[in-house]
DNA sequence: TTGTAGGCGTTATCAT
DNA sequence: ATGATAACGCCTACAA
């Protein structure tokens, strides 16, 4: 038989007493009396009570809950939201996450649907289609707190949590210099996006430190999307200024550029390197495995969440924060090429 | 400057009306003058009001929000998520992830947490650990609508949807037999798991049917990992019985056999075959590629959510829908063995 | 220490 | 067609 959820008024009435006594009593305020408490929390807890969180929430205006909007829930951004969650967790926090699927629209419309009193701020990445950021004027304007992640958002007022992604192509790049490659060309992604700029940007950087002289035509910009890189790896490998090492933004896009390799009938380490970014467990399951460059994605979500909460219980002193976390390379056959 | 956001009074009050005309106004009721309804519409807009749901939903009862409780977000069930949340948007409804990590007491938590008022009933895939269903049985005293789906909960009076996994179990053993294999081993996964019977029956009824005898030596149950199935498939190898064809109940089990495989020197497919279970996209991209069985994941995502959705409104009448949907066979190079 | 009463934003019932 | 009012479940001055 249907049985609604008890209420505080059902435990009051259970109890010939009020149901402030009865709200503070499960709330843990001081001035009540211990036998009072105790048999209000007996009651409780027989009744299988549970506070309505619609109702709490509606009066205090506050969710305690997080709205986290991401592009996709990929590899690396699924190890960020489980960073996101434990922080969350840690300071009682629940999370709610929306994938946009690179979609702008899908963007608005989430962003706008849990800001009807469904969150308490929001913790973002964006869209790669993301231009402009309108939608996210509203916030500020609202004082709704705001943390970006791994792809920020350009010209915003938020604490911001990214990966170095300079040092990412900077670090990829060097290595396969130490690895005597001479001829290395770079899967640089989307330009619209900033972290495809500042990877690109490391790469450009380690080629000038070895005194290595850019060469544009081994610089291909193209969607994060395996296929992209297989056809755009074809095409360089077949063109007059054959790389000797490639470079990739994504893993992704490493997988595609291996397969065209393969196709190709070129030995890798040997004729040609291979570095990707993200380190995606699967890489290493591959024959010959495959470098790449790791983020520290779990901590750079749970930095997300932290600097979030400390945001919102601080509202009145609110800098904005901007952590930078460093990558790493994790090496595998192949770039591993002994000289 | 922080600027509360507009409710239905303040529409009310700028245009001397009392909230209850607003209200329905805003809610498309009829008997309301088109020309009132067209001013409130308007102010509406121009203030960019939204309805805040917590109070809606206090008001009324109803959230239109699903919980979907899973035990991870690996690839399969992923897409059946984003199948959940498709027919979810057409009927007007939000979806909530939550995900146990395989922990009984997580599901538990979770279930708990999400009920206190969050959703309007609970689309769930159990965890490898869970046995009680007791945290269920109060579901169902408050009648509270609920759908499972892929891993299903034994004992329990409610709507799922599911795969044959019998019969996957039965195409891909009776593939690896067309194909000339004779002595065919299963990884089978953990016992306590209904889908793990299922796939291991359908395997047994392919080696019936074609007057194979059943060999219990080539059957090892192991947890859904790569490593463990590594293992094992390593001890299979070098047994006396030595198999030449394996099918794991995984896509991850079969990259781990395969890397055990790999490691023994033994030719795919001439010396041994390989099937696995789900189809992960990856299978395509290992050398050579994985034959796997394919789940119908996001149909099966999508009609739990219609299931679900229909019983939510016919609360009357709910009758218990049991739907069991076909899985097929990717036949790639690590089976094929023309013979 | 406990109780009373008002209100969070919305909807629903009953008048007018 | 519109308005007044109570209620959803909870919290919180304020009063007792």
């Amino acid at each position: 038989m249907q049985s609604k959820p008890p209420t505080i008024k059902d435990i009051a009435k259970k109890l010939h007493l009020s149901v402030s006594t009865v709200s503070r009593a499960l709330r843990n305020v001081p001035d009540i009396n211990p036998e009072t408490k105790r048999n209000i929390l007996e009651l409780a807890e027989e009744l299988n009570y549970q506070p309505n969180k619609l109702a709490r929430s509606l009066r205090q205006n506050q969710t305690n809950t997080i709205g986290v909007i991401v592009p996709n829930l990929d590899y690396v951004i699924s190890t960020m939201v489980k960073g996101i969650d434990e922080a969350a967790l840690e300071a009682g926090f629940t999370v709610i996450v929306c994938q946009s699927n690179e979609s702008f629209g899908r963007e608005v419309v989430n962003t706008r649907r849990m800001l009807n009193s469904l969150v308490d701020g929001f913790i973002i990445s964006i869209s790669s289609e993301t231009k402009s950021n309108e939608h996210f004027k509203v916030l500020q304007e609202r004082e709704i707190p705001m943390v970006v992640f791994d792809r920020v958002i350009p010209d915003i007022l938020a604490s911001s949590v990214i990966l170095d992604n300079e040092e990412g192509g900077f670090i990829a790049t060097e290595h396969l210099i130490e690895q005597g490659y001479r001829k290395i060309a770079i899967l640089a992604g989307p330009k619209t996006l900033g972290i495809s700029n500042s990877r690109f940007k490391g790469y450009q950087k380690a080629l000038k430190k070895h005194n290595i002289k850019f060469d544009p035509e081994l610089v291909v910009h193209c969607d994060f999307n395996q296929d992209f890189a297989f056809f755009a790896t074809e095409e360089l490998l077949s063109s007059k200024k054959r790389p000797d090492a490639i470079f990739t933004i994504s893993d992704r896009m490493a997988i595609g550029a291996m397969l065209a390799i393969k196709n190709k009938g070129l030995k890798m380490p040997e004729e040609i390197g291979l570095v990707g970014f993200n380190n995606e467990p699967s890489l290493a399951l591959f024959t010959p495995s495959i470098s790449s460059v790791e983020q520290p994605s779990f901590e750079i979500g749970k930095m997300a969440g932290k600097i979030f909460i400390e945001q919102f219980l601080n509202t009145s002193f609110s800098d904005i924060r901007e952590e930078v976390l460093k990558p790493k390379l994790c090496i595998r056959e192949s770039s591993m090429r002994k000289i």
